[in-house]
DNA sequence: AAAAAAGTTAACCGATTGTGTAAATTTCTC
DNA sequence: GAGAAATTTACACAATCGGTTAACTTTTTT
C-alpha cells in the first residue's frame, strides 16, 4: 500500500544540508503542533495544517502517512529531549532536596519553553489515547523510581501516601499552563509572563519543602 | 428563522407530569454530556448523540436549537446547583478553616458525583470557549471574594501570594480526575474509587492546613 | 545527458458533518 | 371528534473530512 515513504527529518543523515523534504516536514509539524493543541486532534483539519504551513495537504500522507501519523511526530516530537535531561537533572549529586528541585525547575522550565505541550497531553489525557502508556513508561515511570527512594517514607497520619503528595505537587505544577485563561480572568493578571513564571517556580519549591519537612518529620498527628 | 422551538425542560411548568418531549430532551442531555466528555464538542457527532439517546437526530436542532446550543446547555446543566450550594457552605458560621474545607470538601463531592464535569470544563479550557467567563464570574469570582477575607495576608517570603496558593490547591484538588489514566498506570491503582478519594479528601485537607498555617505564621524565612 | 529517485501538485473519491425542510404523527384544547 | 399545537420523522442540502491516485517537477545518481 504505502509502497516507499521515506521517513523524513532523518536529521539530515549524512551531511549537514538541510533537504528540501525536510524543510516542508518541519513546517507541517510546526503548524500541527499548534493546530492540535488549540483545536485538539479531531478539531484540527488537515487542509487547515498544510495550509498554515504553505504547502500541499497531501504532502502530510507522503511525509507522515496519515493524520494519525502526522500527530504522533508532534507528540514524540514535543517530548524529545525530555527524558534525558530530567534523569539527568535527577542524577547529578547533591541533597535528594535539591536533586528534586532541579527535576521540578527543569520540568517547569520545559513546560515554559514550550506552551503547546500542556495542551497537547491534556488532550490527549482527555481522549485517553494509548500513546500516554508510552509517556508514563518513558517519563514518569524512571522519574518516578530515581526520586523515591530519596523520600522512601511510611503513612503519614494526615498526608497519607507518598503517591498523594505526588499527585499534589503534579497538579500544582502543572495549573498555571492548564487554566491560565481562567486564572488571567479571576485574578486580572498574567499568570505565565516570565516574571510571574519564576515567582511560581519559587512557590513549588516553597511547597514542595513544606509536604516534604512534613513528611520526613511528620511531627503533629 | 427558528421560528417556535419551545424551550424544553421548563421544570414540567403547571403540573407535576413529565411530558414526551422532556423526556427526549433529557435524553439527549445526558447522551449528549458523555459524548462531549469523551469526545469533545467537535469530536462528538449530533447523530452519534441522538443515537445514544434512541432519538431522532433532528429532534437536537428541535429541542436545543443547534449542536452548539446543546452543548450549553450540558455545561449549564452540569453546574446547576453548584454555586448556590458552595456559597452556602461558605457562608455556614465556624471557624475560616472549617469554612474552607467544608467548601473543598463540597467541591470534591460535586466532581466524584458527576464524573464527566472535570473533563468537561477542561475541553471549554482547552478550546478558550467564551463559557469560562460565565463560570468564572458565577462561581470561581464570589467564592473567591467569600473566602478572601479569611486568609487576608500579606506576600509569603517563599510561598509567595496568596494567589499562588489558591492555583496550586485548586491544581492539586482536580489533579486525580483530570490524570486518572495516567495515575493508573503510575501507580497500579484506583484513584477514583470511593475510598482513594475519602483518601484524598484527607490529604487535601492537611496540605490546605499545611499551607494556611504557613502563611498565617510564616515562621521561616 | 540520461535515468532514477525524491518531492510536489491538482483533482477526485466516498464518507460524514451540521443543518434545513416539509410532511407525518402524536398530544392537547375546545 | 374536529382543530390546533407540539413533537417526531424521513429526506436532502452543501460543506468538509481524510485519503487516494496519477501526473508533474525537482533533485540526485549514474
Amino acid at each position: 500500500m504505502d509502497s516507499h515513504l521515506h521517513n523524513p527529518l532523518s536529521a539530515s543523515g549524512t551531511d549537514g544540508r538541510e533537504e528540501r523534504g525536510d524543510r516542508t516536514a518541519q513546517a507541517l509539524l510546526e503548524s500541527a503542533r499548534s493546530a492540535f493543541a488549540v483545536h485538539g486532534f479531531a478539531g484540527a483539519s488537515v487542509r487547515d495544517i498544510a495550509g498554515d504551513a504553505g504547502v500541499n495537504p497531501s504532502l502530510v500522507r507522503y511525509h507522515f502517512g496519515s493524520k494519525e501519523g502526522l500527530y504522533r511526530r508532534v507528540l514524540d516530537s514535543a517530548m524529545e529531549g525530555l527524558r534525558e535531561r530530567l534523569l539527568a537533572a535527577a542524577a547529578q549529586p547533591g541533597a535528594p532536596r535539591q536533586r528534586i528541585h532541579r527535576v521540578i525547575g527543569l520540568y517547569l522550565e520545559h513546560l515554559a519553553s514550550q506552551r503547546d505541550i500542556p495542551r497537547l497531553i491534556q488532550r490527549a489525557l482527555l481522549n485517553r489515547e494509548p500513546y500516554l502508556r508510552e509517556l508514563v513508561s518513558n517519563y514518569l515511570q524512571p522519574l518516578l523510581q530515581a526520586l523515591k527512594p530519596f523520600i522512601a517514607t511510611p503513612l503519614h497520619p494526615r498526608l497519607g501516601s507518598l503517591e498523594d503528595v505526588i499527585i499534589s505537587m503534579f497538579g500544582a505544577i502543572i495549573a498555571p499552563f492548564l487554566y491560565e485563561p481562567l486564572l488571567v480572568d479571576l485574578f486580572d493578571r498574567d499568570v505565565l509572563s516570565e516574571r510571574a513564571l519564576e515567582k511560581r517556580r519559587r512557590h513549588i519549591e516553597a511547597l514542595v519543602d513544606l509536604t516534604l519537612d512534613e513528611l520526613l518529620h511528620h511531627p503533629g498527628a
